[in-house]
DNA sequence: GTGAAAGCGCTAACAG
DNA sequence: CTGTTAGCGCTTTCAC
């Protein structure tokens, strides 16, 4: 039905191994004939089946991506960044999203191993319902055999390249921004302690407050999940406690929405009753001229980087592993003098 | 060094037809053979080749999705729609994103081609610079020779499924609403009225303001192009005319947040100085509790759908093509009547 | 310069 | 029930 190789080799008059030859621009080939060949597989249309290359030449040019919400601001703007490194080199990305789920990730891995991908770009799923599941996930990793570059969620005892941000010193500078306005009841909504990621922002938070010799409170320590909805019950309770901190830290993107969202709850003004700094640019809040000051990291870039890191890899197998810390940017929205973390707010 | 079904067959002490019967579970194979087979291939953690598969199957049980910009969240929300029917049917998704690039969008297509995906989803991009792109395109899609579905802009004389909103009932439901409250000055500002998109809400707001012979002024027709960015001129604009409608429709989540933009800046107050109805749901908005009024449309069912609809052509390719129509909800944020589009906000 | 032949990993008749 | 054989569409020696 779809035409192969020997259907141009026949119309071109000659064998497939000329038409391959003219199709990788590889070997010798006589200009006339070359000239004739192309001529054919333009008429024709003809493209040549990347499964049957593949397998033959036992390389895929295929790559990987495993990402837990597609849904979410934040991934969609890596899944760009990859997307777009991936187009520059001609190769072409399969995508699955895990929804956060050990299961779906565990069948993402096993799929992939089957297309036999080149590489893998992996955000790990942050379940850890199953103290199994993280051998087993590694395990899976090993067998791929082949390149792996972890993004945004640290994976511990790994081996595999890695581009993360900066979140000990982000977080950490966040908090130093509260302290040099002024503020000593600081308070943060953390992420989930469980990752990594959650504990390096924390411990930022902690150090800072420690450096500065603010003594930290326990009652304004709010454990949260990285959610919205875990933020918000977190804000909420706060609130209603009558025992605010003067000043927040919000671990990351969905923190934040649950955090101001309580705020708004309760009518308390951001920037006067209580004043905050998150991490993650949440782009709308910016559209909309609403206050709020963050640390913000490149995201496309981010996703860029991971793809950099593979191709790298590919290059150089045997190189040491190499982690990318993306820095981040201290975006104020407060006065003037870049003293305030977030000015009175009036939406309207 | 990867292990094949040799291997296996080898292992297992069996031919390697035998163990490709196991594996797809097809045509007669001993209990116990059977079982021997099962646990070479667990001990080797062996995972057939989906290429070597699809080459001898003649059927690569992958399907293509190309969609302008994923760092958009509805289309973040369509691609994990789409992302779920593929997993729970055992396929595998090549992404590609165009941003709103027609060379990109061809060099997808061909890539796909090579790939020699079963099926494909497609959002088209909407630059129309090249007159001849369209229709290179249209004979790109024929040239696939697979199904295709086109997701949400309207390809013009195309034979293809396609899975649409219903952009002109909405766009009427949302003026109506405005109509209803009591509104006569009523604006609009549209999107690119070169897509079909564009111009069927924008002749819901026609057909409407008809129905309800309410004079439509020229003046309060504002051009736009689905950008937040030319939103936000325009609406600039108008208010600096210091003539501004009474209430105003946009035409989609870039548009609603290019108005509000505006708005704010000249701090002007939403449901109050002026009221207003957007099409697509701004979550976040909702997140903040900022009271704007839309008329929604379940995206990531929209996704879902478009990967039923081509799993239905899969299985019947001879039926006639199907368009589906998302049905819209409106959500109202305004008076406990559901009178008043959007009550005054006041963010914080 | 070019073609013949072998092989990539798997499936699918077809014998036995 | 199982093995043999012949491809799937392409690349890659290796002669000529």
């Amino acid at each position: 039905m779809t035409i192969t190789i020997n259907d141009i080799a026949e119309k071109a008059g000659c064998s497939r191994s000329t038409v391959s030859r003219v199709l990788n621009n590889k070997g010798y080939v006589n200009e006339e004939t070359r000239k004739r060949v192309e001529k054919v597989i333009k008429e024709y249309e003809y493209s040549p089946s990347a499964t049957a290359r593949s397998l033959s030449k036992k390389d895929s040019n295929t790559i990987g991506v495993i990402i837990p919400e597609a849904d979410n601001d934040f991934f969609g703007e890596i899944l760009k960044g990859i997307s777009q490194v991936v187009d520059q080199n001609d190769m072409t990305l399969i995508f699955c999203d895990t929804d956060n789920n050990m299961g779906k990730q565990e069948r993402a891995l096993n799929m992939l191993k089957g297309q036999r991908v080149k590489g893998l770009i992996l955000t790990p799923v942050n379940d850890y319902s199953d103290k199994e599941s993280a051998n087993r996930v590694r395990r899976q990793l090993d067998n791929l055999m082949v390149p792996v570059v972890i993004l945004d969620r640290q994976m511990e005892y790994s081996q595999w390249d890695g581009v993360f941000f900066e979140n000990f010193r982000g977080a950490y500078a966040g908090t130093e921004v509260l302290i040099k306005e002024g503020h000593k009841k600081i308070g943060i909504i953390t992420g989930d302690l469980n990752l990594k990621i959650g504990r390096d922002r924390y411990r930022g938070y902690v150090q800072a407050m420690e450096d500065f010799d603010i003594p930290i409170q326990d009652q304004y320590i709010f454990e949260g999940n990285f959610s919205e909805e875990k933020a918000y019950d977190l804000m909420k309770e706060c609130i209603e406690s009558g025992n605010i901190p003067e000043a927040m830290l919000t671990c990351n993107n969905r923190t934040t929405l649950g955090f101001i969202r309580a705020l708004r709850e309760y009518k308390l003004n951001l920037g006067k009753d209580i004043a905050a700094i998150g991490i993650d640019r949440i782009k709308i809040l910016d559209t909309l001229g609403y206050n709020f000051s963050y640390i913000e990291r490149d995201t496309i870039e981010m996703g860029r980087t991971a793809m950099y890191r593979l191709l790298e890899r590919f290059q150089n197998p045997n190189k040491n592993r190499e982690i990318s810390i993306m820095p981040f940017n201290i975006v104020l929205k407060g006065s003037e003098k870049l003293k305030a973390t977030s000015k009175a707010n009036n939406m309207e």
